[in-house]
DNA sequence: CCTGGTCTTGAGACCGGTTTCAACAACTAT
DNA sequence: ATAGTTGTTGAAACCGGTCTCAAGACCAGG
């Protein structure tokens, strides 16, 4: 015997016909609102369906069309608040073109997000935005492409693939960051990310493109402030809570220690606040800090810290509305949007060594 | 001229099943693995099927068999850690039993709440797992019912409704955490939460039966420390992030102030640590805290602030296998489950006063 | 009164699967 | 040789919508 609970058949367009006394197609045409229909006609049959309580179906209706009004949204990290910022950013901006979101998440990890991928175009998403966890595979990218469906890539892009992105500038922010730190006097800088260290030796060719070009910009600011290259190092590797944790212990504990570090992203800076503690060191007396991502508990510390804040609500939007635009409008130009960062300077960075130049302070708060 | 990409026709079975030379029901039947069909047969199928890269159409199937192997997931707030996590557990139990996961944001609104549920059940989803946003209106969790749609209730209850539940023991839990207080010899309290007053007066009558848990546990335990009652306070409506800063820079301001805060949620217990800092108090010198969650800042944060950390994550899986659970088995008796949340005692509460009983805080250490 | 156009409506195909049912083949038991 | 299984297959209905096409009603113009 089946245990499971029958599924009751609920009430549809036949029935709402049936009630009417009309066929299916008029039904149809009554409450989808096209073709043309008398209007005692439409009374009679939306009058039915009141009282029958009808609800479309939305898979017999995709089924037929061809269309869902849903949009696929593939992001490495849910829980991240930078993702789940980016998603309500998403969400609302559907939601205002009667657009609903599925969610999934790839865990940073190709399969699962192919996976995902797979389970969202046999579900019939009308397309996808997607944080790619890598940028070196594109297969299953150029997939959906091949299969017809608009495609936006979210915060990271994949080289060499026609298709919309919605960037933040990562190198411009990053070198704002920099130059908060050396206009602070600080010449022995350390930059910490999740991602690990490139295979071709070149730190900016990470999986990531967005901290790939956080990378670039810190190298550049910190060539421009002819900080010694040995001096701007980088420190690949935080993946976990207890890696990030070992890993910066090591580096603060150790005799080469930065004066500042700059956080890939506010997990990170999270860390960065528990292993200076953990070493007995001071922010900012100690150490200095910055990270990207205004995180909630940023402004709330002592010392609150001083961050890049990226647009990461608009991010969101703006990568929706890419989308429903390419919907509408499979022709358009591809456009690559990159979005700016705004640096907000709070108490984490002490000014260190004699004399600093201000000019890229002044600079800096032109900017503001 | 339509500029919309036209999706091309993708491969369906009728296709594998002309290459393979047999009927779309063989074809069918070699591909499901059901009924039966010769060797020979299946593995011409299934070449034709690899060969031609076909990929079977969900939402044909869901339509046929009237089950998606999809599970909605509705909850107040995807940028909140606590549901982030929770919906985190749920996507992992589902995956295991391949089920897909649809989430969507109540925005903690009844209206939009009932939307998502619509759209959700049009998509046909085989289950849902809510958070309602409130306990009073079931009218639409009913309907879910009466579709033959199995529902749990994740977090939150809804009084009388025949479903299952999970949730955290928030009673207890409250309680611990007033005793931590207590016991360190504090008599002036106070419990902050975003929830609104409720209209009838009685402080545990909250639209979340969440929170009206813990408020119930709060108050017994207050009563039970003999804290007087006009000092075992709470404060209502920390909605926004700027509500609850205004809220509590008066409370801290105030004449009367507390000497121990107790935060519903992390969030609350961030704009504790902010608005101490903007009035001048040091956490625990001048003001104790503990709150509920154990968000990833609380531990970095100097004071580590104590918290009552829920088990989140287990809650997400338990609903998600009381759903699967369901699912197989209409008649399974109903399962209110409460988990335990356990107290994590760090650095954010002081003794005061002379003599505190240790008494409680031996009773707690033999909880732990 | 006949012709042509517009309005309204219903029959039925279609989307891509699943599933029932009957037909037929091969094989076993009588 | 005949009846009864069992195994394998295809035709067609079905899920619940959309949409094309043709037919009938009705009207105005010639």
């Amino acid at each position: 015997m089946d245990k499971r609970l029958p599924a009751q058949r609920s009430v549809t367009i036949t029935d709402v016909a049936r009630a009417a006394q009309v066929s299916k197609a008029t039904a149809a045409r009554a409450l989808g609102g096209y073709g043309t229909v008398s209007a005692a006609v439409r009374d009679r049959v939306l009058g039915a369906a009141q009282r029958l309580d009808y609800r479309p179906n939305a898979l017999a209706r995709t089924m037929a069309t061809g269309r869902s009004g849903t949009i696929g949204v593939i992001v490495g990290d849910i829980e991240n608040p930078f993702f789940g910022l980016a998603v309500r950013g998403i969400s609302d901006r559907a939601k205002q073109d009667g657009f609903d979101v599925l969610l999934a998440n790839s865990a940073e990890d190709l399969a699962t997000e192919q996976a995902a991928m797979a389970v969202m175009l046999s579900k019939g998403v009308d397309g996808l935005i997607v944080a790619p966890s890598q940028k070196a595979e594109r297969r299953h990218l150029d997939e959906v492409l091949a299969r017809g469906r608009p495609l936006v890539l979210l915060d990271r892009d994949v080289p060499g693939m026609p298709v919309d992105v919605v960037e933040v500038d990562g190198r411009s922010a990053a070198r704002l960051a920099t130059e908060l730190l050396t206009a602070a006097g600080h010449r022995r800088l350390c930059y910490v990310t999740a991602s690990l260290a490139p295979e071709s030796g070149d730190p900016t060719d990470v999986v990531l493109t967005s901290v790939g070009n956080r990378i670039s910009g810190y190298l550049e600011a910190a060539k421009a402030a002819a900080v010694e290259p040995c001096h701007a190092a980088i420190c690949f590797g935080a993946v976990t809570t207890q890696e990030a944790q070992d890993l910066l212990v090591a580096l603060l504990g150790g005799p080469q220690r930065p004066s500042a570090i700059l956080a890939s992203d506010s997990k990170i800076a999270l860390e960065v606040f528990r292993a200076s503690k953990a070493c007995g060191l001071t922010i900012p007396d100690d150490l200095s800090l910055v990270t990207f991502d205004d995180a909630d508990w940023t402004s709330a510390v002592d010392p609150a810290v001083t961050v890049i804040a990226q647009p990461t609500y608009a991010l969101g939007t703006a990568a929706a509305e890419t989308l429903i635009g390419r919907l509408n409008d499979a022709d358009r130009p591809i456009r690559r949007q990159q979005l700016k960062a705004s640096p907000i300077c709070r108490a984490s960075i002490k000014r260190v060594g004699g004399l600093g130049s201000s000019a890229v302070l002044e600079q800096v708060s032109d900017h503001v």
